[in-house]
DNA sequence: TGCCAGGCCAAAT
DNA sequence: ATTTGGCATGGC
């Protein structure tokens, strides 16, 4: 059995680790004891919330960046348009970070999220790590497979994970990445339509994946992912009734609206939906 | 059973 | 610039 590893606390004011991990911004992290065990690059991670603080087995440094303790949340609420559907999601998430993940592991599990539910991209990213990940420790968790170990696989074998047609698209890109053809590092320095352009010329990656990444693992805060859901929010809350809202006009609307934050709004507002949804079943 | 899921792509308008 | 059909798989 493993060696019980000590608690070290790390202070987090205006914090929702719960809201954090459940809001489908990451797929990894899994309930134990009081709290949630996970990876952190190369790291396994144990953390809880006990108030205004973390225990974890992490470094202490490591969790504060990774949960992004150090985005200034006031601010960010202050920069949130007042209306009624964003109040209802403040209400309900608050304490949400947009937390910062490891881009490669971000990019090609959204990859593999085209056309699927939120429990089926935690599947996929499981049975990609137990099956290709290094394996941290003896009876540790599995570490994401980099874009070299994905690289030399046959499409029949990524397939054999049950991502379906994705198959194709992340072996694709896997090679782009492998290859130097597109370098994340490069695309973390550039400016937000410049690195999106880039992350679109991979095999897989259109706008709404492209806006994750940039809002999940580039800290691109303005970033505004639409998908279905949000799709469905902005069309019920600021486009009532009206016929013929065509993409674009959204996409416009979303920049314009919601403004500095507008990947933080738009990240409450997804969150808020979808458990509303839940919920009511 | 049928419909939907954190879409993307190529082709046609 | 916008619309349309095809693509795999699993949950409800």
């Amino acid at each position: 059995m493993t060696v019980p590893l000590a608690l070290r606390p790390v202070a987090a004011q205006e914090f929702s680790l719960a809201a954090t991990l459940a809001s489908g911004q990451v797929f990894h992290w899994s309930p134990q004891g009081q709290g949630y065990a996970g990876v952190i690059d190369e790291s396994p991670v144990y953390v809880e919330q006990q108030g205004d603080r973390l225990l974890t087995t992490g470094e202490p440094a490591v969790v504060a960046r990774y949960f992004a303790l150090d985005h200034p949340l006031a601010e960010i609420y202050a920069s949130f348009p007042d209306d009624p559907a964003m109040r209802a999601a403040l209400e309900y998430c608050r304490g949400m970070r947009i937390i910062r993940q490891p881009a490669w592991e971000c990019l090609a599990t959204f990859i593999t999220s085209s056309m699927k539910q939120v429990a089926h991209i935690a599947q996929i990213s499981r049975v990609l790590r137990e099956r290709y990940g290094r394996r941290l420790g003896p009876g540790g968790p599995y570490a994401y497979p980099g874009p070299e170990r994905l690289a030399v696989l046959r499409e029949d074998d990524l397939r054999a994970c049950a991502l379906g047609y994705r198959a194709g698209n992340l072996l694709k890109t896997a090679r782009m990445i492998a290859a130097g053809e597109v370098d994340l590092d490069a695309i973390r320095a550039m400016p937000d339509d410049l690195a999106r352009e880039e992350l679109c010329r991979l095999a897989g990656v259109g706008e709404k994946v492209a806006n994750c990444v940039l809002l999940f693992a580039c800290e691109r805060v303005r970033a505004f992912p639409i998908d279905v859901w949000i799709e469905r929010v902005l069309r019920e809350n600021y486009f009532k009734g009206k016929r013929k809202v065509t993409a674009g006009r959204l996409r416009d609307f979303t920049r314009e609206y919601f403004g500095e934050y507008g990947g933080y709004a738009q990240q409450y507002l997804f969150h808020h939906a979808r458990s509303a949804r839940h919920r009511k079943s």
